[in-house]
Parts: C-alpha cells; sequence; structure tokens
RNA sequence: GGGCCUGUAGCUCAGUCGGUUAGAGCAUCCCUCUGAUAAGGGGAAGGUCACUAGUUCGAGUCUAGUCAGGCCCA
C-alpha cells in the first residue's frame, strides 16, 4: 500500500465538491458527532440568520469563524450541539413578500388573506433556509442541517394544503402531522434540524416571557410619538432606527408668521422642515435663556431670537432686546386655525384618555411656553410645537397639558376634520401648504435645508412622527450614580442595572463590546415590542372593549383553559395571525369578551429567546441546564449590542437573572476590496456562491480567518489570489513533494502502534538536525495555536500557521530535497520521509478546522491510503497535542541565526554580482557576541555553506577588515543617569577616538570623557559598539551579523560553475522533453574547447546529477531529444535519450 | 452636540516598557535559483509616522488641541 499519486496543478474547486459528495456519501458529521457523544460540553448557540435571502459572503465571514471554533472544541473532545438557527418572523419578510406580490400598502395584504399571506411568509422562509443550508454546506460549515429538499417541499405544500397529513424522518422515527404542524415542529427534538423562530416553541416561550415583565409590572402599553412608516403602515422602534435609519436628505425649511393677538402688525418668526406639522400646530416654544430681539423689517415687526438673525432677507431695525422668558404666555394666530381639528376641545388625537380633562381647542391653547432645549443653530429660536407630531412637542404638551393634534392614519393620509386636507397624503401636500400660507399672508420664505433624516431601514421610505400607542417594556430609571452605589431596591426597580450585571459576567472579544453594551443599557430607552403588521409573534395581549382591562397569556395551555370563545376556528393551527385572533378570553373584571391587540410583535424578541426555547427550557429542564449558557457566541459587531445581544440578554435577565452566554466574540464588517460597502450597483459587490466557485472555500476561509477580526475586512479576489499562492499552493506543494518520492521509493509510514486519534504517530528519532529542528517547530505553533484558539484568537493561529509553513516549504523541503532524491535508501532517507511525514499530518491535523476540504483531500492520501485502521475523516481525529519534549529552544535559535547569516551571504553575492551557481572559495561571518559565535557549530555552518556554495566558511575574531565601528552611548542607560546634560555626553562620545574607545570596551575598561570641563566615567556596559559593513567588500551585515565573500574565482571553481550550468541546461531539457523523475538517460553533447574540458573533468558529477547512464561526445542520434545551448557565448549541444 | 476608535511606504497593515538605523506582505524595477514551481531567493526604490503645541536627555509611542475618516449615541 502506498500513497496514490497528487497532480501538481490541482483543481481546487473541483476536489472541494468531490470531498462535499464523500462527506454526504460517508455521513462524515454524523459519525463525528457519535465520536464526541457523552463527552463535556462546549456550548456554542448561532444567531439565527435571517431566512429571506440567500447567504452574503459577509455571513461567509462570521459562519467561517463559527465553524472554526465549533470543529476545534470537538476535536479537542467536547459534544456540542451543532444547530443553526432561522430567523423567521417580521416586518423584512413581509416586505420581500409583498415585493413578490406586487403590494403597495396593508390595503393589499388584507384584500389578499392574511392566511394566504402568512403562509407566503412561511414559504419564504423555507426556501431561503433552503438556499442558506445549501450555502452553508457548501462553506464546509458543518451542522445539523436539514435536507433542503426537504424544507422546499414543505414550502409548496404550505402553500397549496397546509391541512395534509404528513410523515417525515426524525431522529427518533418517523413524525406524522399535517404539514402546518410539521413547519412548526421543525428544529424540535423529534424533527432535528435547524431551529426556525416561527415554530409554536419560540412564539410560546416568548409568551412565558412577557407574562413574567407583566406580573413584575415592567410590560405597559404607552401612548407616544413614535418614528412611523407611511408605506409599512407601522412604528419603527429605536433598535431599527439609530443606525441604518438615516439619510441625508434636502428639504424646505419654510420661514413663517404667527401673528400675535394682542400685538396687532407684530408676529413670531417660526421654522420648520416639516410643514406638514403646521396643520397640527398647538403652541411655540422659546428658550427661556435665550436673548429675543424685536424688530422691524419690510414695514412689520418680528421677533426671533438674536443669534438667528441671519434668517432674515434684506436690513432690519432693532427696537428691543429680551429674554426668552418675557415671550412667555403671550398669544397667537395659529396658520390654520380655520380647521375644524384646531376647533375641538383637547385637540384631536385617537387616543382619548391622554386628553381626558383637557377642554382648551388646539386655536384657544396657542401660546408661547419656554423650553430649555430651544437652540440657535437652526431655526428662528421660536419652534412650532405639533404634540401630535414630533415626541419632544408631545412631552411638552402633557407637562404643560396642552391639547394633541394627531392629522395622519396609519397610511400617512390626513384623517377626517382637516378639510381640503382630508384624504390627501403627507407627501402630497407641501405645495399646497405653502400656497395655502401665502394666501393667508403668513409665509416669509422657502429654501432648501440638508440634514439627516430618518428613513425606514427595510423600505427606504421617509418616516413620519404619528401619536400612537405601542406596547413597551420598561427599561427602569436611570440613576445619578454609578451602579455600585446603588441599593438592592434601586437596582429592582430598574432592568437595566440587572442587565448591566449579568453583562459585567461575560467575556467580550474585543474588550470594547463590553463598554459598547454598557453604553447602550445607559441610554436604552424602553423597549417597543409592537408592531401593527400582520407575520410575527401574535402578542399574548388580550383587551377588553368594556372596561379597558389587559390580560397576558402565558402560554399555549393558559390559553386553551381560558378561551371562552373561537377556540375551534383556531385549533390545529400555529398561533399566528389570522386564526389566533378568532379565539376570546372573558374578561375577569366585567364578563365581557376579550380579545386580541392585532399588533405582533418585535422579531428581536423572536431572536433574543433562543438560549430558552432552543434549549428545552419549558418542557426538558435537565437538557437545558446541560446547555445554557452558552460557552461562546459569536456575530459581527455593528448592531448587535442594541439586538440580539440585548434581547438574549434582556430575556435571560427576567427569566434567570444569569448571562446566556459567557464569551462574546465580535468581528467587524465586511467591505469590498475598493473599501466601500458592497452595492449591486457600484459593481463591487461578490455573491456568495461567485466567490465560492471562484476562489474556492477554503481560500475564503483561511482569508477570513487572517483577518484581524476587529478591522473592517476588505474582501475580493485579488486578496484571495494572494491568500491562494501565498497559503494554499505552497502546502500543496509540500504534501505533493512528500508523495511524489515517497511513491517513488515505496515508503511508506509505520503502521505499529497506529493510534486513528492521532494519525501521524510518535514523534519520529532522527539525529538530523534540519529534521529535529522542523519537528521542534511543528510542535512549538501546535501549543501556540492551541492557546490562540482556546481564546477566541483565529488571527493569531494563521500568523503563526503562515510562518511555518514558510519554515517547512523554503527551508526544510528545499534543504532537504537531496536527502529525497538520492538513490541510496539509508537511514537518513528514511529519516526525512518519517519527518516529513509526521509535520505534514500533524500540520494537516492543526489546519482541518480552517480548511476542512484541502485537509481532508491531504489526510485521505496520506493517512487512510495507509492504513486500514485509520478514521474515515480528518475531522474525526483529536486536536494534536503539543510535544514539548520536541521543542528544543536552543536548536530553534541557531537555525534562525544560520538563516540569517546564509541570507546576509547571499545578498554579499547578490552586491558583488555573483550568480549562486558559481561556487565561491569561502564566506567570512563575523558575530558580535559570543553567545551567537557559540551557536555556529559544524552543522550550522554545514548548512550555510551548502547555500552560500562556497567551499568553507571561516568565523573570523578580528573583524577590522570586514567592518568599521561605531559607538553609541546606551540611552536607556545613560539618559536617566545625566538627564539634561546627556546630548553633551552623547557628543563627547561620538567626537572621542572611536577606535580607542572600542579597545577599551573590549577589555572591558571604562571610559573617561570630559564634559563642561569635568570628567565622567563611564562603564563598558553603557556603551554600545555597532559594526557596520566596510565599504567596497562584498558584505552585508545586520545587528551584530557581518558576513562576507571572497570574491576571487580561481580556474577550478570557473570550471566546478560552469559544470553546475551544464547540469542546470540538462535538468531543464529533461522536463521539457517530458522525461520522468526517476528515468535514467544517455546525454550526447557537441562542445569545444573550455566547455569540453568542464565536461571531461566533470563528466561524473554530470552524470550522477542527470541521471546520465552515458555521457557520449559526438552527433545525437535521431531519437534523442536536442537542443542547442550558449554558456557565456560558447556554443554546446546537448541531445538526451530516455533508456 | 457627546462618547469611542483610527490616521505609519502606491495599497493592506505590524510597530512590545518612550530608547539607538520605523518594519512586513502586495504592487514596481533589477538580479537570481529551480525536477515541490499557478513557486522561491537577494537587492533597489518607496516615509514630513495626518498637523500643531507640550512633557522628556530622548516621542511613531505619552498629553492637549486641530484636521480627516469610521463606529456608537443624542
Amino acid at each position: 500500500m502506498t500513497f496514490r499519486e497528487v497532480p501538481a496543478n490541482v483543481d481546487f474547486i473541483a476536489q472541494e465538491y468531490e470531498i462535499l459528495r464523500f462527506w454526504k456519501e460517508t455521513h462524515a458529521f454524523e459519525a463525528m458527532r457519535e465520536l464526541h457523544r457523552g463527552q463535556p460540553t462546549w456550548s456554542f448557540i448561532d444567531g439565527p440568520i435571517t431566512a429571506n435571502n440567500p447567504m452574503g459572503v459577509h455571513h461567509g465571514w462570521g459562519r467561517t469563524y463559527k465553524d472554526l471554533f465549533n470543529r476545534f472544541w470537538t476535536m479537542r473532545g467536547r459534544e456540542l450541539r451543532y444547530q443553526n438557527g432561522f430567523d423567521c418572523q417580521g416586518l423584512w419578510v413581509e416586505v420581500e413578500v409583498e415585493k413578490e406580490l406586487g403590494f403597495k400598502s396593508k390595503r393589499d395584504i388584507e384584500a389578499y388573506g392574511l392566511d394566504r399571506f402568512v403562509r407566503k411568509c412561511k414559504e419564504r422562509v423555507l426556501r431561503y433556509a433552503a438556499v442558506q443550508t445549501e450555502q452553508s454546506i457548501r462553506l464546509g460549515y458543518w451542522m445539523d442541517w436539514n435536507d433542503p429538499d426537504q424544507l422546499r417541499w414543505l414550502a409548496d405544500l404550505i402553500v397549496e394544503d397546509p391541512s395534509r397529513v404528513i410523515t417525515v424522518q426524525g431522529p427518533l422515527g418517523p413524525v406524522t402531522d399535517t404539514v402546518e404542524q410539521i413547519v412548526a415542529r421543525l428544529g424540535m427534538p423529534e424533527l432535528g434540524g435547524s431551529y426556525f423562530t416561527f415554530s409554536d416553541e419560540n412564539n410560546h416561550m416568548i409568551w412565558t416571557f412577557l407574562k413574567k415583565c407583566w406580573q413584575k409590572g415592567w410590560l405597559y402599553r404607552g401612548a407616544d410619538v413614535m418614528p412611523w412608516c407611511p408605506r409599512c403602515a407601522t412604528g419603527i422602534s429605536q433598535h431599527e432606527i439609530v443606525t441604518d435609519g438615516y439619510v441625508e436628505m434636502t428639504h424646505p425649511g419654510v420661514t413663517l408668521r404667527f401673528p400675535l393677538r394682542n400685538r396687532p402688525g407684530e408676529s413670531l418668526l417660526v421654522w420648520t422642515t416639516t410643514p406638514w406639522t403646521l396643520t397640527s400646530n398647538v403652541a411655540a416654544a422659546v428658550g427661556p435663556a435665550l436673548t429675543y430681539v424685536k424688530l422691524r423689517h419690510n414695514g412689520e415687526i418680528l421677533y426671533l431670537s438674536k443669534g438667528t438673525l441671519h434668517m432674515l432677507k434684506g436690513p432690519y431695525e432693532i427696537l428691543a432686546e429680551m429674554p426668552g422668558s418675557a415671550l412667555e404666555g403671550w398669544t397667537y394666530e395659529g396658520p390654520f386655525d380655520e380647521l375644524e381639528a384646531a376647533r375641538m376641545p383637547g385637540g384631536y388625537p385617537e387616543q382619548e384618555e391622554l386628553i381626558r380633562d383637557i377642554k382648551e381647542s388646539a386655536c384657544d391653547a396657542h401660546r408661547v411656553i419656554l423650553w430649555d432645549e430651544v437652540g440657535e443653530t437652526e431655526g428662528t429660536g421660536v419652534v412650532h410645537i405639533a404634540p401630535g407630531c414630533g415626541a419632544e412637542d408631545f412631552q411638552l404638551a402633557k407637562q404643560h397639558r396642552l391639547p394633541m393634534i394627531a392629522p395622519l392614519d396609519e397610511e400617512g393620509y390626513f384623517t377626517a376634520h382637516f378639510d381640503w386636507l382630508s384624504g390627501k397624503h403627507v407627501t402630497e401636500v407641501r405645495e399646497m401648504i405653502f400656497e395655502h400660507l401665502r394666501h393667508k399672508g403668513i409665509l416669509y420664505d422657502v429654501s432648501s435645508y440638508v440634514h439627516r433624516y430618518p428613513v425606514c431601514w427595510r423600505c427606504k421610505t421617509e418616516l413620519v412622527f404619528r401619536l400612537v400607542d405601542e406596547w413597551f417594556i420598561s427599561m427602569g430609571p436611570v440613576y445619578d450614580k454609578p451602579r455600585e452605589a446603588l441599593s438592592k431596591e434601586e437596582k429592582e426597580r430598574s432592568l437595566r442595572y440587572q442587565i448591566m450585571d449579568i453583562v459585567s459576567q461575560i467575556r467580550w472579544i474585543p474588550e470594547f463590546g463590553y463598554a459598547r453594551e454598557m453604553d447602550w443599557l445607559y441610554n436604552m430607552h424602553d423597549w417597543m415590542i409592537s408592531k401593527k403588521r400582520y407575520w410575527g409573534l401574535a402578542l399574548p395581549f388580550w383587551s377588553c372593549p368594556q372596561c379597558g382591562h389587559y390580560e397576558v397569556i402565558g402560554d399555549e395551555f393558559e390559553l386553551e383553559a381560558r378561551a371562552a370563545a373561537g377556540w375551534e376556528e383556531f385549533a390545529g393551527h400555529t398561533p399566528h395571525r389570522p386564526y389566533i385572533d378568532a379565539v376570546k378570553i372573558r374578561c375577569p373584571r366585567c364578563q365581557e369578551l376579550m380579545s386580541r391587540i392585532p399588533d405582533v410583535g418585535n422579531p428581536w424578541l423572536d431572536a433574543g429567546i433562543v438560549s430558552f426555547s432552543t434549549l428545552r427550557y419549558r418542557s426538558d429542564r435537565e437538557y437545558w441546564r446541560k446547555w445554557y449558557p452558552a460557552h461562546w457566541i459569536s456575530e459581527s459587531f455593528p448592531g448587535q449590542f442594541r439586538n440580539w445581544f440585548y434581547s438574549l440578554l434582556a430575556m435571560a435577565t427576567v427569566l434567570e437573572n444569569s448571562p446566556p452566554f459567557l464569551q462574546n466574540f465580535g468581528y467587524a464588517t465586511l467591505l469590498a476590496e475598493d473599501g466601500r460597502p458592497m452595492h449591486k450597483s457600484w459593481g463591487n459587490a461578490i455573491e456568495f456562491n461567485d466567490a465560492a466557485d471562484k476562489m474556492g472555500v477554503d481560500v475564503m476561509r483561511w482569508l477570513y480567518c487572517s483577518q484581524k477580526p476587529d478591522q473592517n475586512l476588505l474582501f475580493g479576489y485579488r486578496r484571495a489570489d494572494e491568500t491562494r499562492r501565498r497559503f494554499l499552493i505552497p502546502l500543496w506543494n509540500a504534501y505533493n513533494f512528500l508523495v511524489t518520492y515517497a511513491r517513488l521509493d515505496q515508503w511508506e509510514p509505520a503502521t505499529d502502534g497506529f493510534d486513528p486519534a492521532q494519525p501521524e504517530g510518535a514523534l519520529p528519532q532522527t539525529e538530523t538536525l534540519l529534521d529535529r529542528w522542523i519537528l521542534a517547530r511543528i510542535n512549538q505553533i501546535v501549543g501556540r495555536c492551541t492557546e490562540a484558539l482556546e481564546n477566541s484568537d483565529a488571527y493569531t493561529a494563521t500568523v503563526l500557521i503562515e510562518e511555518f509553513l514558510d519554515d517547512l516549504t523554503n527551508w526544510y523541503v528545499r534543504r532537504s530535497r537531496r536527502r529525497f532524491w538520492k538513490s541510496e535508501h539509508d537511514a537518513d532517507k528514511k529519516d526525512a520521509y518519517a519527518t516529513l511525514y509526521y509535520v505534514l499530518v500533524r500540520l494537516v491535523r492543526l489546519l482541518a478546522p480552517f480548511t476542512p476540504f484541502v485537509t481532508e483531500a491531504m489526510y485521505q492520501n496520506l493517512v487512510r491510503e495507509v492504513h486500514p485502521q485509520a478514521y474515515n475523516s480528518v475531522h474525526h481525529t483529536s486536536w494534536p497535542l503539543a510535544d514539548v519534549a520536541a521543542v528544543d529552544e536552543h536548536l530553534l535559535k541557531r537555525m534562525e541565526l544560520a538563516r540569517r547569516v546564509a541570507s546576509l551571504g547571499l545578498g554579499a553575492r547578490g552586491s558583488a554580482n555573483i550568480k549562486v551557481r558559481q561556487p565561491l572559495q569561502k564566506a567570512l561571518v563575523y558575530l558580535s557576541d559570543a553567545s551567537m559565535a557559540s551557536m555556529m557549530d559544524d552543522a550550522m555552518r554545514a548548512i550555510i555553506v551548502d547555500e552560500l556554495n562556497v567551499k568553507s566558511l571561516e568565523i573570523v575574531s578580528d573583524e577590522s577588515t570586514l567592518v568599521r565601528y561605531q559607538v553609541l552611548p546606551d540611552n536607556k542607560l545613560l539618559g536617566p543617569r545625566f538627564g539634561a546634560v546627556f546630548p553633551k555626553v552623547r557628543a563627547a562620545l561620538m567626537a572621542a577616538n572611536t577606535k580607542e574607545i572600542v579597545q577599551q570596551v573590549r577589555n572591558g575598561f571604562p571610559i573617561s570623557l570630559v564634559v563642561d570641563g569635568e570628567t565622567v566615567q563611564l562603564s563598558p556596559e553603557e556603551i554600545i559598539v555597532q559594526t557596520q559593513p566596510a565599504a567596497g567588500l562584498s558584505v552585508a551585515a545586520e545587528k551584530g551579523i557581518t558576513v562576507a565573500v571572497d570574491t576571487v574565482i580561481t580556474a577550478e571553481l570557473r570550471a566546478e560553475g560552469l559544470a553546475r550550468e551544464i547540469v542546470r541546461r540538462i535538468q531543464t531539457q529533461r522536463k521539457d522533453a517530458g522525461f520522468n523523475i526517476e528515468d535514467r538517460i544517455t546525454t550526447y553533447f557537441i562542445a569545444d574547447g573550455e566547455l569540453a574540458k568542464v565536461v571531461h573533468e566533470w563528466a561524473d558529477y554530470i552524470k550522477a546529477e542527470t541521471l546520465t547512464v552515458s555521457l557520449i561526445p559526438g552527433q545525437p542520434p535521431h531519437e534523442a531529444f536536442v537542443q542547442q545551448h550558449a554558456i557565456e557565448g560558447m556554443p554546446i549541444t546537448l541531445g538526451l535519450h530516455r533508456r
């Protein structure tokens, strides 16, 4: 048995597909799970990926980390759950389904039918879950995946016939149920596979959470002015708006007059960028501390703040100045006082309880109020207040007991009581409003104004602000003192501080993640969890139409027990709209039938509950205890601090007051190679599938892992090519080298004592320094990589491995080539094979979690071909343990020195312009310190001599011919000693006689210098003697090492150089002729003069090097492969013939 | 407006406790090696360490400010 032949030019991508097939056929993933069942756990909870579109390359980054660390801990001997998750519910799915169906508004959805619409949403989720599953498998992400075809089948059925009864195979046996119920049970123990947040279990578990919030008094219904998307017809929460939600926009800034009621001819000057809100004006606010001016301008009297006078067009005359507080209580005529809405007592909000005891109409209420927040950076210092159209306006109205007018309906149309505006859309009224103001004679100016304005994060529609009622989870007060100083009672009252205590128990990588999460918690408002939409968690809140009482239902059992009507209609369906809405319960206060509020839940509830719902919190507490908390979670940090991380933390704090995860590994943002975000329209986007099939996923994965995670990743094909060239190809070449020669030599590894978990076997016992060096290196990096990965540091591991790979290919293999190539089968050759084999197999296992495909290909050949007892897959082997005995630090240092000397020697040759092929007499090496000199033993010298192609190496102790000296003060010692005088000491030292000082220092004597007329003594330790290469020689030097080469080329050396040249030509010609490495040949040559002489004198050498059996002068026969050459202008014809 | 991060070669980035001549990879040019070659090696060129001021014997490194970019929050 020996290795299979390895192609030098392998198609890595085709190979990846072969390996995918191999894994599938051999059930490699399942076999790996079996191997680790019952071992200590390592719990990873995968954050649900939105199953709404194909995966992007940015998902590939995160999923590579997840797979890497899953595989690492698996190989370390841990049991894992391997459950992927799909995020299924929420507006983002609705928006895409609306697009698919060509819908424009909520009315289209209602006309289509809620039941069908919800099923279309489920269908879309199942289809994209199938796509993402396939893509993840392609990436090599080993998880307990569903069969993508089965997901697609369910997608078809959920639309066609959800009530059809089907049977599917689960891990515990067949499961029979309706399509709707099977879909609702995906990810449950009996079905296995990924979890889906639309599952019944997920939804019911959230009910349990909400009920607990309700019981603690943290859940409330509140009216507030919220950002609102008129297209989606729903409120947008703070979570959704902060980052993605703002866009730079140009709006008209309109300046207008509010004529003062008791001051004829006088007006307040007011400015706004949202003209539609003027319809709902109630008051005007001024800053009490700002200075206001009364001025005459174009024949009228205006008031505005002194810092905003630049708003005026044309000359003005200031008549008086006054503080803002002087304006308080002035009354004015509003711009739309003729509207019915402005004349209704209390105003016109939907929520009548807000104005229950307010009798004034907006019209009556128009007055100047004081507000500290009024500024002068924009506007006129007089702020128009419309409590139904702005969050701060609303707060002021509550404070000042002002009426409120809410002009817009859900979709942004003016409601009744707005006369000519009623039924018009907010986006179409701008010009009409200007015309109205102009007609009334109160419009002063309109000019464009650029500012950042919120838009809907999903559909990019400009948001408006609407007075609505929504449901919130209270975050509790923010106290004006540090967290440590809070009393127990204060903390009890404030959920945010309880979450902070949990956050402190978690390790955040990178560390600033901790501060980010804390910052969010300090600043977070109450969490708005309701959305007036269709597809999502049905909020389990029932309200009484009679008495206004609310009830919160904690789970499906409570619902069934309390159902007073509609249960038959609901039974058999998932707890989604519309069927859940049929269920009515009895009001405990007034016995009326209560209905569910129509709102659905915020999708971060769905994602945040998974550390309970997927870990069987309700059904199997022991299982939950086994897997909770997660040891590790990971996501891209932009966004997740306020989303997934936050919701996980909040929900675990409420339910268990404990951390849901122990370590959080965050990574930055993936950008295109041009440093910009990827955008299809910019042409810089790369689709995941394209990337995978053009780069190969091993390359992608290595690229991802070798990125510093806290820095943005610039992803692209150039970077991928570089990665392939720097990492994958050298790795393959080293492997190809071993296999090529092992096949020629029929070499195979020892089989006694074979352990499938550690298939490279025991450390080879070899005397050769080069072998012992590479064995030390591999074991050194095994230890270091283990430590790095234990700390979630993939980057450091990749750096270590790349350095090692360079050592292996560009030093070990290159230096060892002859040992493999030579014809004797001696102990040295055996050592070389044993060493390279051990190193490669060990490296393959080290790399397996990073690049699972190429390592599998190598393992199959290197291990499985020769060991019948081997595990089927490299991913079934264990993580390598560092053999500390092999890590000979001294040897590592010596080899490093030898490599530096060799490198300098090549530099010296280069500067003399002498080819390496030309042998030279000797190299001279000067080492400045004794410890380095002691490292230069015979073995190291032999390596350097060979590498530099010199006959001998001489260590010189009198370096004076090679170098000149420079004397420097040791700043670290002398700086502190002399302080301000130091520059003079330095100058004196530099001015002194260098040669004498070097002499003194070398002999260990102190130096006396005269500084400012005083004599100071410096000890030898305080002086640094540096050497630099003497000018004009073929010398190269770096810190402490100087290397020179003897450039005299004698006749013998020249002949040898020519012989090597001839050998190289024959070798190239062999290759051109297509001969095999091991083929013996006859070589014919035609040459005369010096070349003929060289061929004769060096015949044995030439024959040995080129596997020439006979070397024959004269015309080659026809069948020979013939080429003409010129060496230094001398012609030579060579003919090769395979025997 | 506040907070955090970043600014080093054409590009992507290292740079430890403040210390002696600021490095790597890629790209460019020259040279070279080669039966693992989609490689490899040596060299050249490329720097106002964003700017300004300060602390210090000494600043890429510490401090303050300015400018630019990014992120988070108002």
